[in-house]
DNA sequence: TATTGTTATACTCTATAACTATA
DNA sequence: TATAGTTATAGAGTATAACAATA
């Protein structure tokens, strides 16, 4: 099976891949009381100054705003985020991370690069650079949102 | 948020491309009563003339031997694939595809690899083809098991 | 009328443990 | 004792629909 089909299949390599490091960083995470789609939330909310709405959240992160409802108030009962009502529109409220947020974001950060940089091993800091970049191509491509 | 840390981390982006090919590949496959992961197994079943036990397929697919199970329980009773004793090994039961399953492969084929072209479709050949080296080599890299 | 956030629901995916039959 | 397959279960991820408040 030197050459099947299913291997040479993108699509298969994608989920594969994701399927490696997202498994890879849950573990580290989970020292931090953590998984993959509450940390991005976590990442976006210290990011951003002004915070984001939830919409923006489930944009950016390719997500029904339902889900993004439940990862913020999982973040909040963790007291790593808080909603703050917008001073523009009633209906919005502004995802902003505490300091406590930022110092488990800070903390969690260090572990989830080393376990990515273990995962990626075998490719040189060129390579990830250019599978950053196809992929950031990919994924702009079509979802658009990202390009806010 | 031109460059945010988030938007800049592989694994984001693997979870991200991963997560809308996917979802394109899944909305073909249902008019073909399939799913991606259904569709892996029989892709390996047809490209394998003797057969592959089902520890060779959860191997491949980087999934738990029990979820074998059920794929192949369900690709079996909509006739695609079938269970074979192996001649050497009472335990082992090879997964061969069936002519229906041969046909069905052929004809999903068909438009999951439009779906994925239309998603891929701001990649260049080349760049495509460099993106599928970068994520044999990722996956390779750890998973170790597509070697064999 | 459209949008933000929310609740609810159902289905798929993932992870584990325990069991059987063979080796 | 180790391995292939199976069953069972629970948790996480995903997809929809419907609703209240606000624009």
């Amino acid at each position: 099976m030197e050459s099947g089909a299913l291997i040479d299949d993108v699509g298969f390599l994608l989920s594969r891949a994701s399927g490696l490091v997202v498994r890879a960083s849950n573990a580290v995470l989970a020292g931090h009381g953590l998984r993959v789609r509450p940390y991005s939330v976590l990442l976006l909310a210290c990011d951003a100054e002004e915070g984001l709405s939830q919409r923006e959240l489930a944009d950016v992160l390719g997500l029904d705003p339902s889900q993004v409802v439940l990862l913020v108030d999982e973040l909040t009962a963790a007291g790593l985020v808080e909603r703050r009502a917008s001073s523009t529109d009633r209906r919005t409220k502004l995802v902003t991370a505490t300091d406590a947020g930022r110092a488990a974001r800070e903390a969690a950060a260090r572990d989830v690069d080393r376990a990515l940089t273990g995962q990626l091993g075998d490719l040189s800091t060129a390579e990830r650079a250019q599978l950053q970049a196809l992929l950031t191509r990919l994924v702009l491509g079509r979802g658009g949102v990202l390009a806010g």
